[in-house]
DNA sequence: CGAAGAAAAAAAATATATTGCTTATGAAAA
DNA sequence: TTTTCATAAGCAATATATTTTTTTTCTTCG
């Protein structure tokens, strides 16, 4: 007899326990730049500065290790996970490939709902300015959020929760370099891009939107790589 | 000085923590199915059995949730990740997709080295019988090392980490279902199957390769799921 | 007999103390 | 001046005790 088992998707309720909540805080830190890579985070520094316990900050940075977002030497702490070119380069080579998997699978199972959430998520994204703060310029957080859905609805319709995880947790990892294009970004029309691909993708037209979505991502990168082939942002190895 | 060494397969040499101690048993425990889906692991128990304090094995425990082998519910503890079919048809298609990409690109990249350790590993697991034990039926843990190293040795020229990471993560969940076909492994020649594969990839073949590796495995996930309908193996929520 | 509420037991989460590893600093010897 | 060894300090890792939360059971009332 088949018995299928509903798995219960209750991962986000509220952060309850002190870990979960160092936890996130501690991710989004690392994702804003706010914990360089390579930075030791020593963990009753953090204790004391997020008013828990020692244990549950230690908690914690184990959570992160598997996502890739701090790196742990046994006996000797916990740095955040550095950044290399190498590593952009090799990571954006597997976006591109499990994007095109997603969206191609994503326009099969098309249908109406997605269409409405991909243009309802780009119109939000127009209404957003991309970067705030005039002297200390800094990416905005309402944009970071609206253009990670935009991105999210357009593989929505695969239809596959493990695919859907893992462009989630690629699209994050690139979030961490993402930060450094900011003083290069000047030769680019995003919006324009991003109404490519919503042209496409109303239009089911999946190879086109794979190859104009990868051009996205892979701009995104080259800018990245420019920049830090002529200032030193990434630290050396 | 001579060495008395008695631990077998210490992987990376180094200090451990109780820690890094109590996830690997706690992993290998659940990957060899002795710890059964849905079930709860309390803390104590698991700490007075193999000898750590609590705080180590919650570690442990936590570090297992985002390799999605337990699931956590704040204040309630940590049970065994749960298996379904939905998801194993899932896990199967994503495998499906990164395997085909992999391959490709190992097949663009190959030299006499990865036809070297593709012979290699085939001819040792064709030392390797796949079940032992007669009345109690169990796969032998030699075969299962040796059919990985098989499939990363196939896989292992594409030239990414982050996706021979992303595949060994995959196989490795699978691992979890594949104790469930035992009972009906029959009508099937695995040698076979290998060596129509060892074949492809020596002829450089991509496409022919692809498409034999993901019969392989489809075929794997067909038996599973033909043995979960007839008997109820999935346990019940 | 069944349901609801309260109390007790069990287990998770947290805090604090202790141990032990790693590394840095300094002194002594080459 | 450089190298090496020893000692000390800082911090990660672990153990233990305490608090909080959840679950179960027992009692009481409908």
């Amino acid at each position: 007899m088949l018995q299928i088992i509903d798995i219960p998707a209750l991962e986000s309720e509220g952060p309850r326990s002190q870990a979960t909540l160092a936890y996130e805080v501690i991710r989004s830190d690392i994702l804003n730049g706010r914990h360089l890579p390579e930075r030791k985070l020593k963990i009753q520094e953090l204790a004391v500065e997020l008013d828990v316990s020692p244990g549950a900050v230690r908690e914690a940075l184990s959570r992160l290790v598997p996502e890739q977002l701090v790196v742990s030497r046994d006996q000797r702490g916990f740095v955040v996970a550095p950044l290399s070119i190498a590593d952009l380069i090799d990571l954006t080579d597997l976006r591109c490939e499990i994007e095109a998997v997603a969206l191609r699978r994503s326009v099969e199972r098309a249908d109406r709902d997605w269409e409405a959430n991909i243009l309802a998520a780009e119109h939000r994204l127009r209404g957003q300015v991309v970067v705030i703060g005039t002297d200390e310029p800094k990416l905005n957080p309402a944009w970071v959020q609206t253009h990670a859905a935009f991105h999210t609805a357009l593989v929505s319709a695969c239809g596959s929760r493990r695919l859907l995880a893992l462009h989630a947790q690629l699209y994050e990892q690139s979030e961490r370099y993402r930060g450094l294009s900011l003083h290069v970004e000047a030769p680019r029309n995003v919006s324009d891009e991003h109404s490519d691909i919503v042209k496409m993708a109303l239009a089911r037209d999946a190879e086109n939107l794979i190859r104009t979505t990868i051009e996205h991502l892979r701009k995104t990168t080259a800018l990245i790589v420019a920049a830090a082939s002529k200032e030193a942002i990434v630290p050396s190895a």
